[in-house]
DNA sequence: CTGTTAGCGCGTTCAT
DNA sequence: ATGAACGCGCTAACAG
């Protein structure tokens, strides 16, 4: 009988005992279906691409842990398709994925969730997208968080310890993080009743680098702050690493956070104090909605998660002029 | 004419103009090989897994973007296949995922290169194999690096600036890596005309945990070391967290070393001198063997690949008794 | 609720 | 050197 098929597919109408009597000959056998057979005869692929630009560093570990765990139990596989952004091939690159391996569904990471170009041509592939973290807002399917919220009140966290002069490293244009994080930051100097200083605000790339370079721009102002936001962990890595390397001590002349939570925020000196993002939680829950609506069109939803404030080492009150050095 | 068959698999025996007519429809009407179709006809899954354990980090990211590369290359399809070597059901997930997905080759990472029920589980299953780093030396196909000799000019290193007591976090158990660090560090130890002292060899796990543990303990003894050779990056970035809350000045006080040269390394304050290991192009070599010899089960090679240094700050000359601080 | 029938798109014979 | 027929293991659409 090829009802079998039905069993495995966890169809409805089909007796328990029957059910049972297939799954007991399918133990016996060591009966496993042939995802080849089943990806042909079925027109899919039951394969998600998970698609990201390459700096990231760790995020895309904990992302892509997450989306291997969801794809695991839904007997789906995942692959990766790096792309190099900045070359512009990246449009091509992923079309050419998709022509040759036609993932039911793709999974997008940031700069990719908005870029226009990329989404008409996957749109008229008719391939299921979901999001990570999308600009857009009109994203209907995958997972974000507050970010904005949370910078909110990370800056809080450093006006409670006195700070007033607080500058801003930017993250790279074109994402959504950089502008959440940017309209945290002024949420933040709003709140405090602080006017915002764009001499203060810095551009950046979400690299060690950009943060180094921050760091000197910031100090060669007549008025160098107390206490530096840096749009993630990567920069803020920078920012402190320019700092030590200048004789200034982090926090007590300098006070200076991130945002993600890396592994390495705990392990930087002093340990850094940043935005918890759930990663790995993120990915997970993205790749159950973009498996959803494989299965109904009109199935998913923008999930959102929440945050979390790692107040670590690398934050403290406000120098006193007198306590000041070099 | 079903003689496309012989065009796409680059087959001999197709006169050249035929071919070029073949090539010719096939760009016109934009056809693409349905991948489910030639692995079910073939028998041949056109894949290969990259089984790993989760904690090694960044390792694995740089390790698949070679593998991705290597992959796209020959048209075949990677998938991730992360497993806890500690709960000792690594072999069952991965002879599940060989039962599943039947994948042509599987690319092992260490620990598991030399998880001898592992490897008896995958003979059996007639699974081509490459190693990645493996232990035994008999390991026939992938990618090596000597870092044995990669630690003996690193201690070459510290002995040049003074050190006499050198201490030696090692890695964890059954990792190949252990063995070849901890016996480069003896070599070096012997080049030097220093006696092997074992309160100065401290067991480690790799981690950024076990690198502040293993400093604690080398700073109670009656003669703490001058230097510290930590069996990676993150053994060492936990070595100098400790030692920078201890109100060590690094290398001023202590001279610490990794091994990996992760992005991390640039990255810590002072920066790390550590060894170069160009992982990602151990993942490109390793999977272009596997290939070699999922074609053919004579061929495919362990091939070497070169190591460098990378001095930077955390290393300096041995501290004289007077400049000794705290 | 269950069995039957026909392909899915390609590799593999075997003729030609 | 090339073409025709068959079948890989499964799902889909229908018939019972």
């Amino acid at each position: 009988m090829k009802t079998v098929s039905r069993v495995f597919n966890h169809e409805p109408n089909v007796r328990p005992e029957t059910r049972a009597k297939v799954e007991a000959a399918a133990k016996a056998l060591n009966y496993r279906p042939n995802p080849s057979a089943r990806s042909l005869a079925g027109h899919r692929s039951y394969l998600i691409a998970l698609a990201y630009d390459n700096p990231p560093g760790h995020y895309i570990m904990d992302l892509m842990s997450g989306v291997v765990d969801a794809c695991e139990t839904a007997h789906y596989s995942m692959m990766m398709r790096p792309v190099d952004y900045d070359s512009h091939s990246h449009v091509d690159v992923i079309a050419e994925c998709v022509g040759q391996y036609a993932p039911d569904g793709i999974l997008l990471v940031p700069p990719l969730t908005d870029d226009a170009a990329l989404l008409a041509r996957l749109a008229e592939a008719g391939t299921r997208l979901a999001f990570v973290s999308p600009l857009d807002a009109q994203a209907r399917v995958g997972a974000r968080m507050d970010e904005r919220a949370a910078v909110r009140e990370l800056m809080a966290h450093l006006v409670a310890l006195g700070h007033r002069r607080i500058a801003h490293v930017k993250g790279r244009r074109d994402h959504g993080a950089t502008e959440w994080r940017l309209a945290g930051y002024r949420d933040g100097l709003r709140a405090a009743g602080l006017a915002y200083d764009k001499s203060l605000v810095i551009p950046g790339e979400f690299s060690f680098e950009s943060g180094s370079a921050a760091l000197q721009a910031l100090l060669a102002l007549d008025a160098p702050p107390t206490a530096i936001f840096a749009a993630n962990d990567d920069t803020a890595a920078g920012v402190m690493h320019a700092a030590l390397a200048r004789g200034l001590r982090v926090p007590d002349d300098l006070s200076v956070c991130g945002f993600d939570d890396q592994p390495m925020a705990r392990q930087l000196w002093p340990s850094l104090t940043t935005v918890r993002q759930p990663v790995a939680a993120m990915g997970r829950i993205a790749t159950e909605q973009l498996l959803l609506s494989i299965r109904d069109a009109s199935a998913g939803t923008m999930v959102e998660v929440p945050y979390a404030l790692s107040l670590r080492d690398s934050t403290g009150p406000v120098p006193t002029r007198a306590g000041r050095r070099r």
